[in-house]
DNA sequence: TTAGGGTTAG
């Protein structure tokens, strides 16, 4: 109801209206008389530029104000104050700084506007050095600065990083006595808020004889930027009058601090009580909607936006293409992408955007060969690639496990020079762990000098994922000491690191902790984390008692976890009891049939196992079928269970043989137990013998050369058979072979496996 | 003063 009404209400707004140039601007120029080639230029331009959305398109372009220019030159009137300073706003106006830098220089009585003009468009399009000097220059003339002066000086402070020379203009306003001037003010509100000095932003404020809406704004967003969402929601509350952009920070504010569903209430009571949207309002919501996948609020603002004309903003585009991505709807926001905006001011970096969105629209749909293949496309096309790319395919090549691929994203980002930052830096460190090298993303970690909480979780989980529980707690203990506060999935993390290693009472500890001293309550994943932890330690009746006393019996993931360990330690009485608790809740599931009747298996009771297996047929069930790759010279050979599809099958098969005969001479005996059916014990051997990674680390030892390191990824977790196998493997042949499963890696090595048969 | 794409999880 709320939402049906909103759209309502939505549909019915206007927008803003910006016009250029304002009435001020045209009477100075009529009142100057100067030119009636200006003149002229204002007034039957105007209506044409006219767009309710963006000033952007309301900016003339260099081509228009040369002509101006020129006819100024020739009526002798361009060195002259009031025209010159005019025609220096139109080119900082039309971003062409090197003409008003020229034109500057030839106007001969310059005051103290010409200089500000020219220091505001230096700060405006980012030349914020430039427009430093200039301001040491206008002192060295002895040009006295105004407000507006100051405050685009502090501007490129803000831009410099140099909080010092900021200081140094504050203490100058409070020398000279410039007086109070609200855009001052505010300037240097915004100053020390960037510069995170919180304290002096809020003096300021408090003491301003005046406040306009940019004032509030700017503290509202200020106290969002800092996390303090009830003190910000108070202003906003409080600020008299609340205009476009009042709304519009505190929505985007609440979204960045993850308050996505209170954003959308404001945005709804902004459509019923505000101020009509605007292009930013527009582009906000549709990140909303993305983020909540509200697919159809996203078409109904794109309708909208196709009505108002607004589909040519550059933002508004990239905003729709990333809603329909995060919608999982591809093929809407492809055809889209395809339209390009127009008069954008930076295609460039748009462009990235777009293709950007895209990108990680496919890597988020799990289509990582289509990431992969749009990445080779905007390489060939000569599409900026920043840091927003580089992270989504690091992020493609980690859950691909392509550690090829990952290590040229890496060397592409050291080739292009970019640093290693929070989001890049994660997300390398995933990479690397998720692709089997450890000691790499350990290496990236030691690099990286800025560590946030999701940096620090990524390594902990990490060590996790490679068995090395003492390693997670030990990086989570000198994250504590850093005073980096841990988030809930660092929790994760650890608390997987210790159920991987077994270690029991830290476990324990860290999930107490978590809950008394961080305040963070336990989620589906901390749960099932401590039940896989009690669970695979031998303790399954305390993990079935821990369930039930934690009110978690509905999340069919515990039980789950429970089921795998009752078949580890092989205790059918629990195993049947937890697969029909989880047959209740999950009754499509493939797990709970195979599990039960490989518990059954275990001990040989056929007619339960042959139960188990019809009931999963008459219900439609389908078990996911095992399968098991390697990479080799960039090319992906992937074998199933019994495959016999790989064109060198015949000697794969053979070789496996020989490998086989050969691990029994020094003690490797088939684990007969495990096989599901009931067939004759030759059979047996045989569907063993089959499994997708014994074929895959076969291969791999026939096509590698002796001493290389094998990877191999697996979609299920590997058997106890194999896991042997590949141990005896190990030994025999000498090798290092790392295994990935869906939850860890097994790094095997003479004759032993890092997760001490402990999985 | 306000807008678009990025990282960690049984």
């Amino acid at each position: 109801m709320l939402i049906a009404r909103f759209i309502l209400r939505l549909l019915a707004t206007e927008t803003t209206k910006v016009t250029f140039p304002s009435t001020r601007t045209r009477n100075v120029l009529e009142t100057a008389q100067c030119d009636n080639h200006l003149i002229h230029y204002f007034s039957t331009t105007e209506h044409q530029r006219r767009s309710p959305f963006n000033s952007i398109y309301n900016l003339p372009n260099n081509k228009e104000v040369e002509p101006l220019h020129a006819q100024a030159i020739k009526n002798g009137s361009a060195q002259h104050q009031q025209v010159g300073n005019h025609l220096l706003n139109l080119y900082v106006k039309c971003s062409d700084l090197g003409q008003a830098q020229k034109l500057f220089d030839d106007i001969t009585n310059r005051d103290v506007r010409s200089w500000t003009i020219l220091i505001t468009g230096f700060a405006k399009l980012g030349s914020t050095k430039l427009g430093l000097d200039l301001f040491a220059q206008m002192q060295y003339d002895g040009v006295c600065p105004n407000c507006f002066t100051l405050s685009s000086v502090l501007k490129c402070c803000s831009c410099l990083n140099d909080l010092r020379k900021g200081k140094e203009i504050h203490g100058w306003v409070l020398r000279k006595g410039v007086g109070s001037d609200v855009v001052l003010e505010n300037s240097m509100i915004d100053h020390y808020v960037k510069f995170g000095n919180f304290d002096y932003a809020r003096i300021i404020f408090e003491s301003m004889s005046k406040r306009d809406t940019v004032s509030w704004n700017i503290m509202i967003g200020a106290y969002l930027h800092i996390g303090v969402v009830d003190k910000s929601i108070d202003l906003f509350r409080r600020l008299p009058i609340k205009d476009v952009a009042s709304w519009n920070t505190i929505i985007v504010g609440l979204m960045r601090n993850g308050s996505n569903v209170k954003a959308l209430e404001l945005l709804y009571q902004m459509g019923k009580v505000g101020p009509q949207f605007n292009n930013i309002t527009f582009s906000i919501a549709l990140a909303i909607f993305a983020s909540l996948s509200l697919l159809e609020l996203g078409r109904q603002i794109h309708g909208k936006v196709l009505r108002v004309g607004l589909l040519c903003d550059g933002f508004i585009m990239n905003s729709l293409v990333d809603m329909y991505c995060k919608c999982g709807k591809m093929d809407r926001a492809l055809a889209i992408s395809k339209k390009p905006p127009q008069g954008y001011d930076d295609m460039q970096s748009s462009n990235s955007v777009l293709w950007s969105s895209i990108v990680s629209g496919y890597v988020q749909n799990c289509r990582f060969e289509k990431a992969f293949k749009l990445f080779r496309e905007m390489v060939c096309e000569g599409v900026e690639m920043d840091e927003f790319t580089l992270t989504t395919l690091a992020s493609a090549c980690a859950n691909a496990g392509i550690l090829e691929q990952g290590l040229q994203i890496h060397a592409l980002i050291e080739k292009l020079g970019h640093k290693l930052d929070v989001f890049l830096g994660s997300a390398i460190i995933d990479m690397y762990a998720k692709c089997g090298s450890l000691d790499e993303a350990r290496s990236i970690f030691i690099q990286t000098d800025s560590r946030n909480t999701v940096l620090w979780t990524s390594i902990i989980s990490g060590c996790a994922l490679h068995g090395q529980g003492r390693e997670s707690i030990h990086l989570f203990e000198l994250m504590l000491k850093e005073g980096i506060r841990p988030n809930e999935v660092s929790f994760v993390g650890v608390l997987s690191g210790c159920s991987h290693a077994g270690l029991v009472e830290e476990g324990h500890a860290y999930f107490r902790s978590m809950q008394e001293d961080f305040g963070i309550v336990p989620g589906v994943e901390h749960f099932t984390c401590m039940v896989d932890l009690l669970s695979r330690a031998g303790h399954l009746n305390g993990a079935e008692d821990f369930i039930y006393r934690n009110g978690i019996s509905h999340i069919s993931s515990v039980w789950k976890a429970l089921l795998s360990a009752s078949r580890l330690h092989k205790n059918i009485e629990m195993g049947k009891r937890v697969s029909d608790r989880l047959l209740e809740l999950e009754p499509l599931s493939a797990g709970p049939y195979v599990l039960l009747s490989n518990i059954y298996a275990t001990s040989h009771r056929w007619e339960e196992v042959a139960e188990a297996r019809s009931m999963m047929e008459q219900r439609g069930v389908k078990k996911n079928p095992g399968q098991s790759w390697i990479q080799l010279k960039n090319q992906l050979h992937t074998f199933f269970r019994g495959d016999r599809s790989h064109p060198q099958a015949t000697e794969i098969y053979s070789y496996l043989e020989r490998l086989i005969t050969r691990l029994k001479e020094i003690g490797y005996s088939i684990d007969t137990d495990l096989v599901t059916h009931d067939v004759e014990e030759e059979q047996k051997e045989l569907i063993l013998g089959f499994h997708s990674e014994k074929l895959a680390v076969t291969y791999a030892l026939m096509s590698t050369p002796c001493g290389s390191l094998i990877r191999v990824m697996k979609n299920l977790r590997v058997c106890t058979d194999c896991h042997a196998f590949v141990k005896y493997t190990s030994k025999v042949m000498g090798r290092e072979i790392i295994v990935r499963d869906p939850y860890r890696f097994h790094h095997f090595k003479h004759g032993k496996c890092s997760c001490g048969d402990y999985w």
